[in-house]
DNA sequence: GTCTATAACCGGATAGAC
DNA sequence: GTCTATCCGGTTATAGAC
């Protein structure tokens, strides 16, 4: 989604020039991330099958953790596809988080091996690859709505207070589940899935506990200690250093 | 612990000149990482430092990643004299985490930046320097027998079922708290701070309930989980590819 | 066999000409 | 927008010195 913040509207007929370019040296990459991973695909290789130069490469992608922000993009891109289907249909809370969170995985099995490849710089905090930098604010965003979306589209009652913080929580669920993922060498993923099936009952269990009244001190308490987390300050930045976005 | 696996017992006089020409890179590798971060720290200044060629840098540690496996044996080594004292005085299970848990984040405050960036490597599960990697195995020992010591030194009571996972467990959790301090630029690491003060709480009421009867059969089922994400058989080995340690 | 050093190689990134 | 030439840093090859 983010990927494109160029002219054209995305239905049109004419991509500039720059445009294809673009995309071609975009699809390239992907393609030999896939068969290569990310440490096998040299930037002079993606060059030279997009069959642009080296240094035309870099006019189009800044560096070659850029090309992973376009990853993220179109990672979001598919795995919403993929959804849609369970969210038109399903009204179940379990079946609806059940059927994204498959649908992550599924849409992101070609990519196993580059993901964990990628893991690595995204796991670096100041990296803007980190899915907690500002930079990776918009896909972080869209993934943050999509959790909602499961929610609001189902037939279960959250309690008020609870509501506006669960996005948030099931999006870092969803982390916890790609992270095991990408640690995942099992075949077909298999313990991935299970993880899944076993921790979705869980997870929907306690959110529709928060509506039971004995239960509710415990989930306040555990609200408060995220608000609190976000409270205590920040130290005034001032030692980011990096030339924040060219 | 594991960085020295040459001739001499610890305490003896005169470490061979190979020993010292280790130990001084080491030495030197650390200050730059504390001082400059991982990536601000080139091998050719390492090098330099320590007044041996790039070379010799590289007969001494296989790579720069292996300065880190040095750091993580380090790092233990602080940590494990950082807890001596409130191991040996406290017996109350919640003062004991509390207090292992603090150290360890004390102790590895100077090298807040340097961990961050270091994780970076550490997060790619094909790396030898992954947590969870074989390469880690002994750390990863050290660390979950600390962890036993914190249960078994305290006057808590466990269930037998739950005995054997919970060092893995808390270890896993020792992990979550090193990956949110790796994130928190708040003025000293409040925040940090306060998640274990506040988790602490959470989790030793969860291992006391461990042993109240109506409660169980949640925890069996937890455990039952874990076990059988382990037994879901891994594929057969055959693409490791990686000179299994020259 | 243990240690040390120099000179490459490779790949990410940049400069600057066209 | 595209290229070539170059830098920089991790890593390796290899040749000697002890």
């Amino acid at each position: 989604m983010s990927e494109e913040k160029k002219s054209d509207s995305p239905g049109s007929a004419k991509p500039s020039k720059a445009e294809r370019t673009r995309q071609r040296i975009l699809e390239t990459a992907l393609r030999l991330f896939r068969e290569r991973g990310y440490d096998g695909t040299t930037m002079r290789l993606i060059a030279a099958e997009a069959e642009v130069s080296l240094g035309n490469a870099y006019y189009y992608f800044k560096s070659k953790e850029h090309l992973i922000q376009a990853y993220y993009g179109r990672s979001h891109a598919d795995h919403l596809v993929a959804c849609i289907e369970v969210l038109n249909e399903k009204k179940d809370l379990k079946a609806r988080l059940r059927g994204v969170l498959r649908a992550k995985i599924e849409t992101s099995q070609p990519y196993h091996r580059f993901a964990g490849q990628l893991f690595k710089t995204a796991a670096d905090p100041a990296s803007p690859l980190s899915p907690f930098s500002p930079e990776s604010m918009p896909v972080r965003k869209e993934a943050t709505e999509l959790m909602e979306l499961i929610v609001s589209g189902s037939d279960a009652r959250v309690s008020k207070e609870f509501e506006e913080e669960l996005p948030r929580l099931l999006w870092t669920y969803l982390m916890g589940i790609i992270l095991y993922w990408i640690h995942d060498s099992s075949e077909g993923c298999r313990r991935t899935y299970l993880l899944i099936d076993r921790t979705v009952d869980i997870v929907v269990r306690c959110i529709q506990l928060s509506t039971l009244a004995p239960i509710r001190p415990l989930f306040r308490g555990a609200l408060k200690l995220l608000a609190e987390l976000r409270e205590v300050p920040e130290p005034s930045e001032e030692e980011a250093g990096a030339e924040a976005d060219g």
